[in-house]
This record gives structure tokens, C-alpha cells and sequence, in this order.
DNA sequence: ATCCCGAGGG
DNA sequence: CCCTCTGGAT
């Protein structure tokens, strides 16, 4: 099959079936989402939601955040993934909105990933869901997912590449949606280590799926 | 043992 | 390019 007809059907297929697709992180204001993005690395969305209450109460803004210290901030995510880093990262990031962007959250790609913690798929994330920018943040889950379904080569094999990949065939109105769909796909269907193509609605342009028909012996 | 909406540093 | 960070669920 070709490429542009993966991309189509996929397309069709979730925007007939989840029109508005949004993060499952909990937040209510870009400062919220930028917090909890950074904390989600390498750990569930549910395991974020969890400590994200009591954090927010305590630093509802950039000033808070910056007015603590990595000590106290690491009390309230010590049950996530790597809490001593992401602590440090926290209050360098309030430090930084404080003093260079006067406690806004920049727009720009290069000027997020100037912020401790905010690499090139949170910068994305927050361009895109709070900004409404073309950006593809490619995940671990957008990473599989795109890969599996055979909507990029073998030879994209960095994050980046992927990213330029997926940009070169899903419009532009449409990438925020398309990054929430994979990730949706990637986090309930096309699990990491046990993908449910029994339940899955894209075997038929899957890449994964047809060969898995070839190896598997009745 | 592997995975989870990665980032920073060497 | 590599390595380290390093909690909790499956």
C-alpha cells in the first residue's frame, strides 16, 4: 500500500471516530501543562495526575516555583520517575520563566527548549497544544505507532527523524489532532509489548499487522 | 524484565 | 553516539 493511502485512511479513521482528541494530562493553564509535560517523561499520564493536585496548589505559577527549591519541590513528585532531576528542573524552570520571559510561557520551539527540563517533544507539545502550531511531538508512543502502521521508513530511527517524516504527510491543520491519535492508539491499542491487534481498526493499512499475517502459522 | 507523552551531559 | 536519572505498574 502506498504511503499518501496509509496516511489518508489513518486520517479518516480517527477523525471520524475521535474528532477532538486532548491530552489526558490534567492541567487548567499553560504553566499547568508545561509542568505536567515535563514531569511526564518516562512515566503514565496517571502516575502524573496523581501528584500534580497537591504540586499546583503549592506552586500555582512561574513566581511560586521559582520563590522554592529543587528540596521542597521534590517532596510533592517523589513517586514519579526521576524525581531528583525533574526537581531541579522545576525550579530552574520557574527561575528562568521569572527572569527571561517574564512569567509567560514563550510560543517558540527555540525559546521553550531553552527551559531546564523542556527538550524538543515537550517544547513541541506545548507549541502545539497551547499554541496551535504545526509541531509533531514524537513520543515513545508516536514513535511505535508510526513505525508499526509503516507511516514512516525503517531509516527514521531518531525522534527527530520521525517527526520530519509525519510533517511531510499530514496537513498542517490537522498535526496537533495527529499526535494525539497516535498517542491514543500507541497508549490503549497498540501496546508496546503486547499490541491488541484483535481490537485494532487499522490492521488493514498496518504494516506490523500484515507481517505478523505471513509469519503466523494456523 | 520491560515500559511509561525524555532530557541532559559526556 | 553513548550513558545516567530511577518510581511504579505489568
Amino acid at each position: 500500500m502506498l504511503k499518501k493511502e496509509r496516511f489518508r485512511r489513518f486520517l479518516d479513521y480517527f477523525t471520524s471516530n475521535f474528532p477532538e482528541p486532548e491530552t489526558e494530562l490534567h492541567y487548567k493553564d499553560p504553566f499547568q501543562l508545561l509542568v505536567a509535560v515535563v514531569l511526564s517523561a518516562q512515566c503514565t499520564d496517571k502516575r502524573v495526575n496523581m501528584v500534580t493536585p497537591a504540586l499546583f496548589e503549592r506552586f500555582p505559577d512561574a513566581q511560586s516555583l521559582a520563590l522554592s527549591n529543587a528540596e521542597e519541590i521534590f517532596t510533592y513528585i517523589r513517586s514519579i520517575s526521576y524525581p531528583n532531576n525533574k526537581s531541579k528542573h522545576l525550579a530552574g524552570l520557574g527561575r528562568m520563566l521569572v527572569e527571561q520571559f517574564g512569567s509567560e510561557i514563550p510560543a517558540s520551539i527555540d525559546e521553550l527548549q531553552k527551559l531546564p527540563g523542556v527538550g524538543r517533544k515537550t517544547a513541541n507539545v506545548i507549541a502545539s497544544v497551547v499554541f496551535n502550531q504545526p509541531a509533531m511531538a514524537v513520543d515513545t508512543h508516536v514513535f511505535r505507532v508510526s513505525h508499526r502502521l509503516g507511516l514512516v521508513p525503517k531509516t527514521a530511527t531518531t525522534p527527530l527523524a520521525v517527526e520530519k517524516e509525519l510533517m511531510k504527510h499530514i496537513p498542517t491543520e490537522l498535526v496537533p489532532k495527529a499526535h494525539h491519535w497516535l498517542i491514543l492508539h500507541g497508549r490503549y491499542v497498540c501496546l508496546a509489548r503486547s499490541p491488541q491487534c484483535k481490537i485494532c481498526k487499522l490492521t488493514p493499512i498496518c504494516q506490523y499487522y500484515e507481517k505478523l499475517q505471513k509469519t503466523t502459522v494456523f
